[in-house]
DNA sequence: GTCGTTTCTTGATCTGGGTCAAAGTTGCGC
DNA sequence: GCGCAACTTTGACCCAGATCAAGAAACGAC
């Protein structure tokens, strides 16, 4: 399909994150054939298991749209997020077969797959592949570790408003600004799955995000619709500098 | 100094880590010779701070011996400890210029470092350089996510069984085994510096270590010296799988 | 529409770990 | 040795968030 190989070459990622962000800004056309012949597509519908934390993972990958959670869970049940994977997000481990966590999508999910052999190949021949999946691993691993301060040392309500913070900057795609500068955006998380992120019951987020309402931190429309009045305000409750600082 | 090279290139890890878990393994001799032009060592004393976050950071390194921290502190003083630095444990991030966290020597501590800009001129041309990080970051990352399973989800309890499963496994090269079997160890760790790891108060981490002593969990010689009698029982209390699980 | 299910909110109560306070231990400099 | 400082332990009390429980709201299937 000529058409359709050259609109994605030509579009970068509108298609496939991932040939922008990890692959595309320096590839030769010969690599991004080869990309093309191991990449394909996979669906997912909200509420689907992508994979289970030990089972063979035979490609990696990264979100095309929707969401997706990285979970650990215990063997009496507790269960922590420890990642969540945005739109250009990659997925996998070069270099391990199995699945280090369950991978969950909470939206409904496209994700663009490369066969993990042909890529890791392609890894080796190619330098700037590893140097850019290096660049994404520093980046995970500083998000990681600014989600280890908020776990280990921030109140429930800062938890909440961190989360939001990050939800509000992070996804791009799905927020709007309004004419009055308000951030608009659909929260993509229950309950349940903020608590698993955050460290806490979903109980106690749901008596955090009422009392960040209550003080008019944020607006809510529904349970998901949400309306941030003044971003500055919500980093200040999240504990961070009023000018974005971590989540910049 | 041609015998104190020649020592060093022979001899891998001994002197100085990173040559053998970054670069040495792969490297032809003219990339070690290289290496060995832009190297130079640093010491530091228990307590010294090594860099402060945001300060201007234009090395990358690793270390050789001792322990030190990496820290993250918020404006009102809460402070959490987002990595142990271990021997052969490697800072620093290539192509970023400024320090993201406070990095403190806990005990006395020898680095081998380079200097960032040859050091990234050498990694462009050299591929399994830039693979070998890759690796290692993604190692960094997992120990991230495990701990922000024992931050989010687990008792203090946990969390210090936690903490002393890893020091017992980790640093193999200030553990012994008895003739019994047992694990024994120095903590490299001040009470307060393990509450700042484990999003703990000192109070806290005293009262569990007491807690796990009077039940015969660990054994305490002083403040400092532990001995495990039985590891298994030790990751039983971590809440771990008794054959190691995640830290393995 | 109604029923059933899932998700969310709110209330009442409990408790693990924080806070405040005091005393004990260790080690170093002189 | 003594004195001082840093670190650690232990006790008493408190509170943020967990737990237990009951409804309310949202959403689909029929």
């Amino acid at each position: 399909m000529l058409n359709e190989r050259s609109l994605s070459v030509s579009q970068e990622c509108a298609e496939c994150p991932i040939r922008h962000r990890a692959v595309c800004a320096r590839c030769e056309s010969d690599e991004l054939e080869r990309l093309e012949e191991i990449k394909y597509y996979r669906k997912f519908e909200a509420g689907q298991t992508v994979i289970w934390s030990g089972d063979r993972m035979d490609f990696v990958g990264s979100v095309v749209s929707g969401i997706a959670t990285l979970t650990q869970t215990m063997e009496d049940g507790r269960t922590q997020m420890v990642g969540l994977l945005l739109p250009s997000d990659f997925v996998g481990r070069p270099g391990r077969s199995n699945a280090a966590y369950d991978v969950v999508a909470t939206t409904d999910l496209v994700m663009c797959c490369f066969r993990k052999a042909p890529f890791e190949e392609l890894m080796r021949q190619t330098p700037h592949i590893a140097q850019r999946l290096l660049e994404m691993t520093l980046d995970e691993l500083d998000a990681a570790r600014e989600w280890m301060l908020v776990l280990g040392r921030k109140t429930a309500r800062e938890k909440i408003a961190s989360l939001l913070s990050i939800i509000a900057r992070r996804d791009a795609s799905i927020n709007m600004t309004t004419a009055h500068g308000n951030i608009v955006f659909d929260l993509p998380l229950t309950r349940e799955a903020m608590a698993d992120y955050l460290g806490l019951t979903l109980e106690t987020v749901s008596r955090q995000i009422s009392a960040l309402r209550k003080d008019g931190v944020i607006e809510l429309e529904g349970k998901r619709h949400v309306t941030v009045p003044d971003m500055s305000r919500l980093l200040e409750e999240a504990g961070d500098d009023a000018d974005g600082g971590v989540f910049a």
